[in-house]
DNA sequence: TTATAATGATATGTTTATCTATCATTTGAG
DNA sequence: CTCAAATGATAGATAAACATATCATTATAA
């Protein structure tokens, strides 16, 4: 395996650039520099590139959420359980994550986002036997159910950082949000 | 009143970078002045400054929101015609508003900030008297309603750009969305 | 301790986009 | 038609960020 002293140091540059560009994704190489407490030149020698970089921090994110999701015990036939944990695993990942939706390099490299498509697969495959057993309305593409889990998490994380949502009031919410919604006694109209 | 015919071609520009904008959010002036079928000095001459230029733009979009909503027959009181309503003249301005949140400088501008505020707040002042009525969740704050409506709003214009999402079906998905959600008998946690 | 590797500060080069300035050409009002 | 205003092409100035290179200093392993 790799020398475990560079991993180390390079997992820490990692971490601090991405707690800094969940603030300020606009921040440059020496700002980042500074927050990481290196010199830019070291941040040169461990990312070449700004795109390598971003590119590392995209999937050092999408490793974090992989194994967030497999520690989720539930049995993925309970429905209400499950999406709780799922939900409950992945709030507290938030601050670590959320810069990935204004990362524009994102949507270009497409390795990431294969390997974006490749951890949401699971909950894609959940959702479609949930709604195979009518635990989840038929009448919505799985496609569009996911994109909107996916994005309420996003929001909620930006509700957490305004500080307009407490951290461990999101997951009840989110669940609540995508099975319900906001009516009351259904007066959605599913035609 | 100013001069109609500058300010007839101020308002073409708006549109054209608006429509390039909504595609590649990172266009240059120059791209912006080229797809408007201008010089790049006589976009400078409109808009002395990129800052000022987006600016203008965000104001445009919502002026464009301001003036779908205040088309809007269906009565207050009526819920799901009302929101139904409100979802059909927003859905066709996707193109020219989703632009919005992906621009940094939106945030930045106190101005257009308060802009964006003052135009919700009809659709805050409705939800805050259905839920006063009973008829949506009394258990969620107003404010996390709000947010996922908009939030929806902009992933249903971005999947309809994807092509997800057909044009047409988007207001009652999202009417469903937002006041079902996508259980189907209610197992959800409202505690 | 010594030698090698890593680091940080700094200088320099390169690119890219914004902004300003100029001037010949075109447009449109009177 | 005539002339003033508007336009477009172009060149150059400025600024910001990224990237590379150098070198003295520090840390680390043998």
């Amino acid at each position: 395996m790799k020398t475990s002293v560079k991993d180390t140091k390079r997992k820490a540059i990692l971490d601090a650039s991405t707690e800094l560009l969940a603030m300020k994704p606009t921040a440059t190489l020496q700002e980042i520099a500074d927050h990481s407490g290196i010199g830019i030149a070291t941040l040169h020698r461990y990312f070449s590139t700004r795109e390598l970089l971003l590119d590392a921090l995209a999937l050092n994110a999408i490793g974090l959420v992989e194994e967030a999701l497999g520690g989720v015990t539930a049995e993925e036939h309970d429905m209400l359980p499950f999406l709780t944990e799922v939900f409950e695993v992945l709030i507290p990942l938030g601050g670590k994550v959320s810069f990935l939706s204004s990362a524009a390099s994102v949507d270009e490299n497409p390795h990431i986002v294969a390997e974006e498509a490749r951890i949401k697969q699971p909950l894609r495959e959940a959702v479609e036997g949930w709604q195979a057993r009518g635990l989840l309305n038929t009448g919505m593409p799985a496609h569009w159910i996911i994109t909107v889990m996916y994005n309420l998490l996003f929001v909620a994380w930006q509700e957490i950082q305004k500080g307009n949502l407490a951290k461990n009031d999101a997951p009840k919410l989110l669940v609540n949000t995508v099975l319900q919604g906001f009516g009351r006694t259904g007066q959605g109209d599913s035609r």
